[in-house]
RNA sequence: GGGCUCGUGGUCUAGUGGUUAUGACGUGUCCCUUACAAGGACGAGAUCGGCGGUUCGAUUCCGCCCGAGCCCA
């Protein structure tokens, strides 16, 4: 039995290595009902990076619903990734090892890396643990492993059969940092300090007028080798002349056309514009609609290459200055100025992206947009507005899916080129994962053209090319050679049930799943979609290392109960942001200690052993399980709904205003089954309704006063309503009852214990007499059902403007007036007002009511209250 | 620049086309009632960001403005 104060501090860390070591959230290994099946796609987390608050906020909610579906009936699948592939783990590997990855063949060094990462993936276990999160420690991940390579090489070749990926030249978005192609969505745009250059150009053609040059305004002269064409808007009469001849490159002396586009910007700088190959997006839009030369004056390492003639070999940078000099010296700058300009930058790194021309592959995208949306349609949007986050990414795409990067470690291609013809020769599929630098391809001679020779692809896949498959890393998708077709170990858990997700990345993460998976099965990878918000500092401002203002997990926890912190995260309106508040931390603790407290007086009024229902219920206890009924049906939609707040708020309410201080103060002292029965009850049913909130607690009580087999409460079932039948209007009148002699006493500065002589009541409370009498220390208790002796004085008359509004519409300002000035009359039910005459129903007579005799008269609902003391 | 949110007692928040706007924290008064004083009872405290419109009636719907945040360019 639960005794002395609940100590967090011993409990917590016993439960959750119990849960642990009895495997209470595995998943079942034998077959499970598709339609009873819940699995959660939990984001993996990159394990080089520490846990930060807003892990530990997502991750509860993510508990919650886990563990609420789990008490439902469902076999619950919560799954754990560790993302550890990609640069990141890389980096700490070079620096953990002291090693460097160039040194390695790549084989050798991602096996290096997965030792590495070992040691940080059982940190993020431990921390995780530490939570109470029921994950099931059996299903685990890495995106590292050779398994999950498999995978991600197997989606590669699949799509590849399907036709939807290809190999192109192309200019591509190109970080000349990192020496790598990367996509779309890796780019951000930032505020820098740059200059705007006023470049005159000379015409090589005559103009009407005789003006023999023009000015064009660029930030980056270093690209004035690469400029291949001039354009002017068509609505642009002052330089319309232009149109149609040429000029020629200071410095660097090509002839290039002018023509008119009406893409160009006529605000900026002098309306005129050069097109460089490439300079921005704009550019590349031009090369493909002009049919423009391609002049490459950038390299992959962000050098000048030999169209700068001689600047060739100097860093873009360098090379910006010298140019700028230069053109100084042939008087071809006209004006310099500093301007700040958004530039497109590279996300992780912030270096400036380049636009080159390479050859990469490419998932197509953009020919099944309104696809992808509608696939997007058919998963349910926890909250519903977080869908429009989709569709505008969606609307905005303006690129394919790059996925090869020229990074030395990661994921390899599974393919060889031929050395004589390039034809593409993909490794078969039984054969994966394989290595192209270390592996030989399945074939020995070229089809096209018998060269047997051929160069492996020293590529590798973007990391979302594999984060986007943990829905099918879950469920075991696989090639079956012999029978030819994919398979999935656990084909009833998909597609997944939720996929939470924070709202900031809506877009790449749960973008690149839903196309890649669907892809690949041709179903939508999700149920459901649960958006979390994002973690607020006490001041509503995001957390960041920058800032300085995260919270630590470690030191919040070493202060707090887990379940406390869970408290909190259950605060949460699904979607919107949640500030970090220490005061809902404490009201946590609060509600951990009124719930311990409450079991202990329970326990204290019943027998050890279960007590079966009587006959008959006393009216006080039957109204309590029946209003317990209509609790459990909200507190269960909400949670459907992952409306965590308002379940949370709902029960707490409930269990510490109507059972706590309403019942409980009424029940203390009975010693009757029905007593004992309605206790045992409805106190089982509230640890059962917290424990998806305060998984600990309630484990530990369901431990001292219920569970007979140590079982846990969070494998029990969720309550169902009993259906008992109550007087709910008399029982809420005894309350009212009781409220208003508490109020009486409060008033008269008694304490709640203190003995009132006689009191008299008139309303329908007569199953609750007993009830009202021992909690509010009555000597005399009378309950009349006649009408009580008080005499009521009209005060006025109060409107239903529900009725009264639609029925009479711009009367109703008469109706007032005539009110206020008292000029109306009562006929019958009916008042007769301003020429109108209003049915009972559009209002209420107010009354104010006297009391004449004995005693202290207290309204108290509908009842009548008369104390004599 | 485009889009999406959000402005409600001191703080955080619920909510609604209908006239005493929810709750928590804080705060004031009273009560040590043998589960809990880190508790209980009872109060005070809000012109629902600003302006305008629609309406008999707007905190709620619409428009503009101010302020905050996020996403995208």
């Amino acid at each position: 039995m639960p005794r002395g104060d609940y100590n967090p501090d011993t409990a917590e860390p016993k439960w959750q290595s119990t849960w642990v070591t009895d495997q209470t959230y595995a998943y079942p290994d034998e077959s499970v009902d598709p339609d009873t099946a819940f699995s959660i796609d939990t984001p993996p987390p990159t394990v080089s990076g520490s846990l930060h608050w807003g892990h530990v906020y997502g991750s509860i909610l993510q508990d919650i619903v886990a563990r609420y579906h789990r008490m439902s009936g469902n076999e619950v699948l919560f799954p754990f990734g560790y993302d550890d592939n990609g640069i990141a783990s890389e980096r700490l590997t070079e620096r953990e090892l002291d090693i460097r990855h160039q040194d390695y063949e790549r084989r050798e060094f991602q096996k290096r890396c997965r030792e590495v990462c070992r040691t940080y993936e059982d940190e993020f276990t431990e921390k995780m643990q530490a939570m109470g999160i029921s994950i099931d420690w059996e299903n685990t991940y890495r995106t590292i492993s050779p398994e999950v390579q498999r995978i991600s090489q197997l989606s590669f070749i699949d799509l590849y059969e399907q036709g939807r990926e290809y190999r192109q030249k192309a200019p591509a978005i190109w970080c000349p940092e990192c020496e790598t192609a990367i996509s779309q969505v890796e780019t951000e745009d930032a505020e820098h300090d740059s200059h705007f250059h006023d470049i005159e150009f000379a015409l090589t053609t005559e103009t009407e007028s005789g003006r023999d040059s023009f000015v064009i305004s660029t930030t980056r002269p270093e690209l004035l080798p690469a400029c291949v064409a001039v354009f002017v808007h068509p609505d642009d009469e002052e330089n319309a002349e232009l149109v149609g001849k040429t000029a020629e490159i200071p410095i660097f002396g090509q002839t290039v056309s002018i023509i008119e586009d009406e893409r160009v910007d006529m605000e900026t700088g002098s309306g005129i514009v050069m097109c460089c190959t490439f300079g921005d997006q704009t550019d590349i839009e031009w090369y493909q609609a002009h049919n423009l030369d391609l002049r490459i004056a950038i390299d992959e390492s962000g050098h000048l290459t030999d169209v700068a003639g001689e600047y060739e070999g100097l860093h873009s940078d360098a090379a910006r200055g010298s140019i700028v000099s230069d053109l100084d010296d042939v008087d071809a700058l006209v004006d310099k100025r500093a301007i700040t300009h958004t530039v497109n930058v590279h996300e992780r790194c912030g270096t400036g992206v380049e636009f080159l021309v390479t050859k990469q592959w490419y998932i197509d995208v953009l020919d099944k947009k309104d696809e992808y949306l509608q696939a997007g349609r058919e998963m349910e949007w926890f909250p519903e507005k977080m869908f429009t986050r989709y569709k505008h990414w969606i609307d905005g795409l303006q690129w394919d899916w790059l996925i090869s990067r020229q990074r030395s470690s990661g994921i390899p291609f599974p393919v060889w080129y031929c050395e004589e013809c390039d034809y593409e020769v993909i490794a078969e599929k039984s054969a994966l994962p394989v290595d192209p630098l270390s592996d030989e391809p399945p074939i020995d001679a070229c089809p096209e053209c018998g060269h047997t020779e051929f160069i492996p692809e020293s590529d590798v896949l973007d990391t979302w090319a594999t984060s986007s498959l943990t829905p099918l890393i879950n469920s075991g998708w696989d090639w079956d050679d012999s029978a030819g077709e994919f398979t999935m170990d656990r084909p009833e858990i998909y597609p997944m049930s939720v996929r939470p997700q924070g709202h900031d990345i809506i877009s790449f993460w749960l973008f690149h799943t839903v196309i890649k998976c669907y892809e690949h099965t041709g179903e939508v990878p999700f149920d459901s979609v649960m958006i979390n918000g994002m973690v607020l500092d006490e001041n509503r401002e995001k957390m960041s290392k920058s800032k300085g203002n995260v919270v630590d997990p470690d030191a919040v926890l070493e202060k707090y109960p887990v379940d406390a912190a869970r408290y909190w995260a259950a605060g949460s309106a699904i979607g919107d942001d949640l500030p970090y508040q220490e005061k809902g931390l404490r009201a946590g603790e609060k509600l951990i200690r009124k719930l311990w407290n409450a079991s202990k007086l329970v326990d204290s009024m019943t027998p050890d052993e279960p007590v079966a229902r009587p006959d008959e219920l006393r009216a006080i206890d039957a109204w309590l399980l029946a209003a317990l009924d209509e609790e459990i049906e909200t507190i269960t939609s909400r949670l459907e709904t992952r409306e965590f707040s308002k379940a949370r708020d709902r029960l707490r309410s409930f269990f510490w205003g109507t059972f706590c201080d309403d019942y409980l103060e009424m029940v203390k002292g009975r010693e009757d089954d029905s007593a004992a029965y309605t206790l045992q009850t409805a106190h089982n049913r509230f640890v059962r309704l917290f424990a998806p909130i305060l998984a600990h607690v309630t484990e530990e009580l369901y431990a001292d006063m219920y569970a007979t087999d140590d079982e846990s409460v969070h494998l029990q079932p969720w309550p169902q309503p009993l259906g008992i039948s109550a007087d709910r209007a008399a029982g809420a009148m005894a309350i009212n009852v009781v409220g208003a002699l508490r109020k009486y006493k409060s008033a008269n500065q008694l304490s709640l214990n203190s003995e009132l002589q006689t009191v008299e009541v008139y309303g329908d409370v007569e199953a609750f007499e007993d009830d009202i009498t021992s909690v509010m220390h009555i000597n005399e208790l009378v309950i009349h059902e006649g009408e009580a002796p008080i005499e009521s004085a009209i005060t006025g008359i109060s409107l239903d403007y529900s009725v009264v509004g639609p029925q009479y519409g711009s009367q109703v300002p008469d109706i007032e007036t005539a009110l206020g000035q008292d000029d109306y009359k009562l006929v019958g039910d009916e008042l007769h007002v301003a020429g109108l005459e209003l049915a009972a129903d559009a209002f209420e007579v107010e009354k104010e009511r006297q009391y004449a005799g004995e005693g202290e008269f207290i309204e108290a609902g509908d009842a009548i209250v008369i104390v004599n003391n």
